[in-house]
DNA sequence: TTGAAAGCGCTAACAG
DNA sequence: CTGTTAGCGCTTTCAA
């Protein structure tokens, strides 16, 4: 089946591509007469013709594609989606995107790769980035001039966009709430804190909690590994070796918090008898464990349309950085007991 | 920053366009002296030049794009990663594009807006289609010349390459492994049975297994709803309701099978000891929950690197078409008891 | 071993 | 109200 162009389109409607392309682009500027865009559109219809975005956006500078960056759990890894949490941000990236006529260039962090240099090979109008990444592949991101929005980093970036929560107040509430009901030894586990990242953040609030309640730091209670389910299952293991000294746990994610619980259950012991466990995300996993996490809980939704929001709103003209904090709280489920 | 294009390559190696293009795409019938070669890719790097896709697709015919359509739980709703079970198969998907040179156009199904239009206008060089459509939507892609590979659905059409399990097995392998164990009262939890999806051959499986024991189908024990942790809970309400005849259930998917489990545990009721139940994916989730979820296991990574591999092998002229059937097997965890 | 020129599909001054 | 023309960035004959 051959490629149909606004050519063929022209010849069929015996007129010349230039008003093909005025029709189809509704020109406010340009007037064509009634009877002309009827045959223009009939003849669009017949040849069932589609235009071609691609030669589009050489003439008119804007593809109407808006990249899309997703961690990886590791380096050159796949599986980016572990975590549901992207999952269910994606989600809403797309659906407020699509809604809006443009469409998602989706990518992990390629070390062979970098990410500018794809925004530039597709020329996107807009980049999302998720997560935190060495600052050099974010300042990387300055060559481009399409709006970057930042979502859940504190890179800072004169230039960039971004969109998270307050997640040392995250910590800070999620450790508060387990101290006021009498935990004094509380482990927190969590991946690796890295330096922007959220978790560096969450470890802040966890700490403001302890400094609030006059209690030290343990670095015992420090549990650092991978934002994943089996690592907190082995965090389990570990706090079981030394003798289960904590009985509450601060988990920065609420996979690790699943994990958590899982890990406890498999080794005897019952939640939030032995451990009280508070979450952070609340995915919609957090309602699937028993008991159901007692969690921070964050809009996941509302991040993924802020994102695109972002963009379109500097595609129009709007380029004044934005900073967007979400409102988060915590929510009580089953997960913590009173001591 | 103004945009750098091959002439300006051209002109800061002192030679044609022509000769840039032959050397970026390494064309062997073309041989071009190291002197030059090697001026040019100074160029390229002291310019930063990166060579604009957009451009190339609408000479060289391919984009190295690879369009994905992901399905949603209700039309023109956005959740469409509600179920793990995307995230872990857009995962791998995405990696192997990339790992390949290609890059992911996502999208969800578009009730305004046919998938073929979409794909037509960015001229993708593949699609992959997960999940099962209306008919007219599929035979829509017949416009397009271009590889489709369908995964997870039944639609038979002569051009498609498919990629899937054999469900009617894994419905089979579920059920009679619940027979065997003694149960006779046996819930089939689904989300609604369409005409080519693969909960038909699920249930079909279903039935084998009652036929083989001889046991009736009741039409009682079916409980359709959608694939969703909530309507799994639901369910197990009005199994309680009707008096809680069934001492099994097979729910065809892990996602159901969990909220099952916290549905029954809500009422006060143990597992397996109450119900046993069996799903069907064994996503991550199958282990986390508690007690961890006897499930049918399907290579999901497997789907996403083949579905990707197809396409590949297309775009390299193998045009015979494709059909992969994944092996399955059932995975036994804690949640079926022996009566 | 290299370059001139045409063309991919589309848009946008500028004329008419 | 409509068409001519040039050009977006790139590839590819064809000729030199």
């Amino acid at each position: 089946m051959k490629h149909i162009s606004i050519k063929d389109v022209a010849k069929e409607a015996g007129v010349s591509t230039t008003t093909v392309s005025y029709v189809l682009n509704r020109k406010l500027s340009q007037t064509i007469s009634a009877e002309t865009t009827e045959r223009i559109l009939q003849a669009v219809r017949k040849l069932n013709y589609v235009p071609n975005l691609n030669a589009r956006s050489l003439t008119s500078q804007r593809t109407n594609l808006i990249g899309v960056v997703i961690p990886q759990t590791e380096p050159g890894k796949e599986f980016m989606f572990a975590n549901p949490f992207y999952g269910e941000l994606l989600s809403t990236i797309e659906y407020t995107a699509r809604r809006n006529g443009y469409h998602l260039l989706l990518s992990g962090p390629d070390p062979d790769q970098s990410y500018s240099q794809i925004a530039r090979n597709r020329s996107v109008d807009g980049i999302i980035i998720v997560g935190s990444y060495p600052n050099r592949s974010i300042t990387e991101l300055h060559q481009l001039s399409v709006p970057v929005v930042l979502v859940d980093t504190y890179i800072k970036d004169p230039l960039f966009h971004t969109i998270g929560i307050d997640d040392r107040e995250g910590g800070l509430l999620a450790t508060r709430y387990l101290i006021e009901r009498g935990h004094r030894e509380i482990a927190f586990v969590s991946g690796s804190v890295s330096e922007q990242g959220v978790t560096q953040k969450r470890f802040m609030g966890y700490m403001d909690a302890l400094n609030e309640a006059g209690l030290a730091l343990n670095e015992k209670r420090l549990y650092l590994g991978t934002v994943s389910f089996d690592f907190a299952q082995s965090v389990a293991e570990e706090m079981q070796q030394r003798g289960n000294q904590e009985t509450a746990a601060f988990a920065t994610a609420d996979i690790l918090g699943m994990g958590l619980i899982k890990g406890m259950r498999r080794l005897g012991r019952r939640i939030p008898e032995d451990l009280s466990i508070v979450g952070f995300d609340d995915l919609d996993l957090a309602c699937m464990s028993d008991p159901s996490l007692t969690t921070v809980h964050q809009d996941i939704a509302e991040k993924g349309r802020n994102a695109v929001q972002i963009i379109l709103d500097a595609m129009e003209g709007h380029t004044e950085k934005q900073e967007h904090i979400l409102p988060i709280r915590l929510v009580e489920r089953e997960s913590v007991r009173r001591i």
